[in-house]
DNA sequence: CCAATTGTTTGACATTCATCTAACGGTGTC
DNA sequence: GACACCGTTAGATGAATGTCAAACAATTGG
């Protein structure tokens, strides 16, 4: 069983949130999974135009920059923002960048 | 007379902001000068261990992500977060970056 | 006009980073 | 156990970027 740890917000900076967000793609998979509900991986990546193994590179990124989380289902992921802890942590910024 | 011209913030995207912001020293100006009220460049850059160069550098950078816009008086410059325009078009943005 | 001051630009350099292909590693299924 | 499937990792590559030193430009003042 592979683990997937994600960073205590606590010890995640703003500056290291932002300059996660600061990628185009990156950006895009964070407004299309906002509301915080799981989406299989698969679909996401499968709405660009790069290659699997660059989106499992931002999902990387981005869960370094602890934005999202997985949720890991056998062979499949489904992938998450963390938007309970984000807001909490960051209050107001999901909202504002989502363009909510 | 030099001119510094400013985007238009309709054509800015959010990406484009947030990849200004993704940079440590931009986003510490950013902070600093949140409140939209104009301060000396000189000021600015000598909070940084950073070059006189570099810091123009980041300015520029602020200024095309329309950001920041500059007042020249003679030889001296004061530099200026876009505040409420900023508000207006990414609403909430700013605060929530700068933590309020 | 000349010198000092303030800020920008240029060129170089090292680092970071997004991207791809190819190979690898778990997991479920037959 | 063998194979297909889903996702990650490794390595390479080219582009973007932060940084500095040095040269340049505009302005003020003597």
């Amino acid at each position: 069983m592979v683990e997937y740890p994600v960073p205590d917000l606590a010890d995640v900076t703003m500056e290291a949130v932002l300059k996660a967000l600061g990628d185009p793609t990156r950006l895009a998979i964070v407004r299309m999974l906002a509301d915080g509900r799981p989406r299989p991986k698969a679909d996401v990546w499968q709405q660009f135009s790069t290659t699997k193994a660059t989106c499992a590179h931002h999902f990387k990124t981005l869960r370094g920059a602890g934005l999202v989380t997985y949720d890991v289902h056998g062979r499949t992921h489904d992938i998450r923002v963390r938007r309970a802890e984000l807001d909490e942590r960051f209050p107001g910024l999901v909202a504002a960048v989502v363009g909510s």
